[in-house]
RNA sequence: GGGCGGAUAGCUCAGCUGGUGAGAGCGCCUGCCUUACAAGCAGGAAGUCGGUGGUUCAAAUCCACUUUCGCCCA
């Protein structure tokens, strides 16, 4: 059998992924009816994202979970995609446009949409080519885009559902603004951080006694140009007599144009009221605040109350603009300082302190966000989140870990109005359009507008304008689980298919999506989206921060590839993937993974070139015949294994998965089994096919973990193995996934205690070896009192494995205690001596004996201590009663005759 | 201000409904190039489980308070 001596993964890793691809094994195969489904839809990346650790650990959560189940013969189905990412996209392209000094309103909507386009087909689709680098086993032949004909059709027949449902309203509201993006943004695009700035006390001379005023504390100084009250407590002491007074707003034209509530046009005097607010913190700055409704969301509701005009102040680019007097043009920081000067000239700045505060910003291109007063399309969120929450509240959906339903309802109880109009070009255009007299039509393309319109106006020379606006991303991606199976037609995948089963994600878009998706699904289907929603970690540097771009800390997986290959990728991120944990990672940690993957190659090349030519068929190895107790060890063993991964795997404990594969493979597989049977794996086919009935499951049992490696090594076994790899069964990506059930039969009690008796022994004479300076070295003879006949027997049956596995020459069962300075040892099998006089450094041992000894004693005595309480005795149950008096008997007696050794040793 | 999570060996982390002689990997120390593997083998050292108090016969595990780091929301 040919098998180079270095693990190299980057010899296989590309074959077999375009092997997997040519043959579209992940597409989903017709199952009869009844079989069980099992889809994942994908979390679609943006298509301006290139490929992170973070979309690494997400999108391999999800193959890892559907290369199982597909193994496990049910119908799975994987769906990709992408999305439009509206503001990310037309910034990239927007920024390509300014090197050429142009911007998007210069070129035009039409051909800068083209542009976008051009931009999505040239480059959108890296990010896919990146996941199938990796091994995501999604059908690709499925993979969609939130622009595609048929997702838009699905938004526009949502939106207009909405709007008939009369879920939908158009308002005139304060919103978040980004100067630089010019569009609106809903509340959870706005990222709040702490700043610090400064409280300004400006005083507002009164009307009637200008020598005297009152004075308000604002962070934001420029928008007092548009201010149209000052606010008190109704019950503050201090200002409640001055309710109704009067004060000369500074800097101001004595007239600004300003507008009501309704849209009219009002004149605003320079003359503003002191009014009582019960919403006013009589606790913040002064007391008293200024009320700017056009330009803070507070001050907008206060002003809504409490009649008020609003004055608008600063325009879309952030300037201050026609109401601001001199200021005329600037921008609101330019503004703010030459307004703070002028105050002060005036003596009307009384103080200014340092102030933290929390200043919104575009989570897109991180501009500070502007309240920005203007027309907007909402959506009404309580009618949708009422069933949602319920959904959620039943366990009709189950979020893992279960912390995060708390953050889901926290969000969904005080859910707000959600705003998803998008100044933007790249997105799905609002299905509206305006007739002559601004009537709207909401309607699913032009022609039914077209047709509404002439319904209306009973005449057919009708003109509409359509809304320029586009619908928020998040607009399209809520409707992700059904719309990419084709909603709002009757597919046969939306009817196979959905409701999908697993959604895994990040915490970060709980809100943004996971919630949202949840609203739809049971709004526009009926049905919910997915029963579990599986959060995991954000992957983090070795210090704790978040990987990103800009701080350049980021690890990109195709440099983890081109060092240590794939599967070490997928290695090291699935073991870290421990429930929802944040997993801190370096370029090193992937050294785990490759180390492992290794070993699993190096364990292959001992059977492969001790298996020569030899053939075996499928049945042989699928019917083991143990000989000896290395062998029922070893199968017992693996049925464990093989249950705990199981179990692991549908708790989505992936980091347990991998631990167990770890330890059955490494140090039991390896380090006792192939250890121990490598001599009679060159000659004793028994042996190896006994080998084989192991390796060939547990290579399946890894697969999901390892796809690569175990892809390789499994068609170097379908060489020897008849009937392994059939056209039938042409990769071990559709081989049956080994089950607890299978390999049950192999669970033996007896076995497992017959050989941990047999492995203490081992590993008490390395032990002696070890710490008397013998090493590894094959010496010496070890000469045992046994515990017992059973003991004795054991023994006998085992002297060769015994001599093979501590290196020694030979083993002696005796009654009487040797003559000669020795290492010894007690153990359960009984009294063990290795006489190696000359060899054994006395002292060493000495030290060694009465370390061992101490630590006995140590936990001995807190055995005695729980014994002697007689609260112990009445009130532990029986078992654990039981188990401290086996741990008194066996610890006095280990400890007795490691005391008699010592003191023979110490003559 | 409200909520959530972490703190266990030098580092990264397991430890499930209380009962383990507290574990793993990396790193460290000692000895090994033993024909599968030095990306390895054998052995070893290393932890008052963040702190205080409580519940209990019994606490890394449950409760309260507390320190500290981080995240989310306002």
């Amino acid at each position: 059998m040919e098998i180079s001596k270095n693990y190299e993964p980057l010899e296989f890793e590309k074959r077999w992924n375009e092997y997997w691809l040519a043959n579209k094994f992940a597409r989903p195969v017709q199952k009869p009816d009844g079989a069980k489904k099992f889809v994942i839809v994908i979390p679609p990346p943006n298509i301006t994202a290139i490929l992170h650790l973070g979309h690494a650990l997400n999108n391999l959560i999800q193959d890892v979970l559907i290369r199982r189940k597909r193994m496990l013969g049910l119908e799975t189905l994987w769906l990709p995609g992408t999305d439009h990412a509206g503001i990310a996209t037309q910034n990239m392209v927007e920024r390509e446009l300014l090197k050429q000094g142009k911007t998007r309103e210069q070129v035009g909507r039409d051909e800068f949409v083209k542009m976008l386009w051009e931009w999505k087909n040239d480059k959108g689709d890296k990010i896919i080519e990146q996941l199938k680098e990796i091994g995501c086993s999604c059908d690709w032949t499925r993979t969609r885009f939130t622009l595609d004909s048929d997702m838009s059709r699905a938004v526009r027949e949502v939106f207009v559902k909405l709007y008939e449902e009369g879920l939908i309203y158009n308002g005139k509201y304060i919103i978040n603004w980004c100067p630089r993006c010019k569009t609106a943004l809903s509340d959870d695009e706005v990222e709040h951080e702490n700043e610090q700035g400064n409280l300004w006390f400006i005083k507002y001379p009164y009307v009637d006694n200008p020598s005297d005023g009152i004075v308000v504390a604002t962070t934001r100084p420029e928008t007092m140009l548009g201010d149209t009250a000052v606010a008190v407590h109704p019950e503050d002491e201090r200002y409640r007599d001055l309710i109704g007074k009067k004060v000369m707003l500074p800097l101001v034209e004595p007239i600004r144009s300003g507008i009501s509530y309704e849209g009219e046009s009002v004149d605003v005097s320079a003359e503003i009221p002191i009014i009582g607010d019960w919403e006013v913190s009589k606790e913040f700055g002064t007391g008293a605040v200024k009320i700017t409704p056009a330009h803070d969301p507070n001050d907008y509701w206060s002003g809504k109350r409490n009649n008020l005009p609003i004055v608008v102040v600063i325009d879309e680019n952030a300037n201050m603009n026609r109401n601001s007097n001199k200021y005329i043009g600037q921008d609101r920081y330019e503004a703010r300082e030459q307004i703070v000067e002028d105050l002060k000239k005036r003596n009307l700045i009384v103080k200014i302190e340092p102030h933290a505060h929390a200043v919104g910003h575009c989570y897109r291109c991180h501009t500070a966000i502007e309240p920005y007063l203007s027309s907007q399309w909402f959506v009404k969120m309580k009618p949708l989140a009422e069933p949602a929450i319920e959904i959620v509240r039943r366990e009709k959906i189950k979020f893992l870990p279960q912390r995060w339903e708390g953050v889901y309802f926290n969000w969904m109880n005080n859910i707000r109005d959600w705003c998803i109009s998008r100044q933007l070009w790249w997105g799905h255009r609002i299905p509206v359009w305006y007739g002559p007299d601004s009537k709207v039509f909401v309607a699913i393309d032009e022609d039914e507008a077209l047709a509404k319109a002439r319904d209306f106006y009973r005449r057919d020379d009708i003109e509409l304008t359509r809304d320029p606006d586009v619908l928020d991303t998040w607009f399209s991606s809520w409707l992700w689980p059904f719309a990419i199976m084709g909603w709002p037609e009757i597919t046969d995948d939306l009817v196979k298919y959905y409701p999908s089963d697993v959604l895994v994600t990040a915490s970060e878009i709980i809100f943004f999506w996971v919630a949202r998706m949840i609203m739809a699904g049971e709004h526009f289907c009926g049905e919910i989206p997915f029963h579990t929603v599986y959060i995991h970690g954000t992957v983090r540097d070795a210090s704790g921060r978040k990987m990103s771009k800009s701080l350049g800390n980021g690890i990109d997986p195709l440099d983890v590839v081109e060092i240590y290959g794939r599967d070490a990728l997928r290695y090291t991120l699935m073991s870290q993937a421990s429930a929802g944990q944040d997993l801190f990672l370096d370029m090193k940690s992937f050294e785990v993974g490759r180390n492992f993957a290794n070993k699993v190659w190096n364990a292959s090349r001992l059977l492969f070139l001790n298996l020569d030519d030899d053939k075996f068929t499928k049945n042989e190895i699928e019917n083991p015949v143990p000989k000896t107790l290395l062998d029922k060890w070893i199968l017992s063993r693996f049925a464990d294994a093989v249950e705990q991964v199981n179990s692991a795997f549908e708790n989505f404990r992936l980091d347990d998965a991998v631990r167990t594969l770890h330890r059955f493979f490494w140090s039991e597989f390896c380090d006792w089994f192939l250890e121990g049977a490598k001599l009679r794996l060159k000659s004793d086919r028994d042996e190896k096919i006994l080998a084989l009935s192991i390796f060939e499951p547990l290579l399946k049992l890894m697969h999901p973990i390892l796809p690569y490696l175990t892809e390789e090594l499994w068609q170097k076994l379908g060489k020897i193995i008849d009937g392994l790899i059939t056209d039938d069964n042409p990769t071990i990506m559709l081989a049956k996934y080994p089950e607890s059930m299978d390999f049950a039969k192999f669970r033996d009690k007896i076995t497992d205690n017959n050989f941990s008796a047999i492995m203490e022994l081992v590993n008490s004479v390395r032990n002696i070896k070890g710490e008397t300076g013998i090493g590894n070295r094959k010496v010496g003879t070890i000469e045992i009192i046994a515990a017992d006949e059973n003991a004795k027997r054991l023994l006998i049956e085992q002297v060769d494995f015994i001599k093979l596995l501590a290196k020694i020459e030979d083993v002696k069962i005796v009654e009487q205690k040797p003559s000669g300075p020795c290492g010894t040892s007690a153990i359960a099998i009984g009294q063990v001596f290795l006489a190696l006089a000359g060899l054994v450094d006395i002292a060493k041992e000495i030290a060694r004996l009465s370390k061992e000894i101490a630590k006995l004693e140590n936990t001995l005595n807190g055995t005695r201590k729980k014994l002697s309480n007689k609260k112990f005795i009445e009130n532990a149950p029986k078992s654990v009663i039981d188990t401290e008096r086996d741990k008194e008997t066996k610890f006095s007696e280990k400890l007795e005759i490691l005391k008699e050794q010592l003191s023979g040793m110490q003559e």
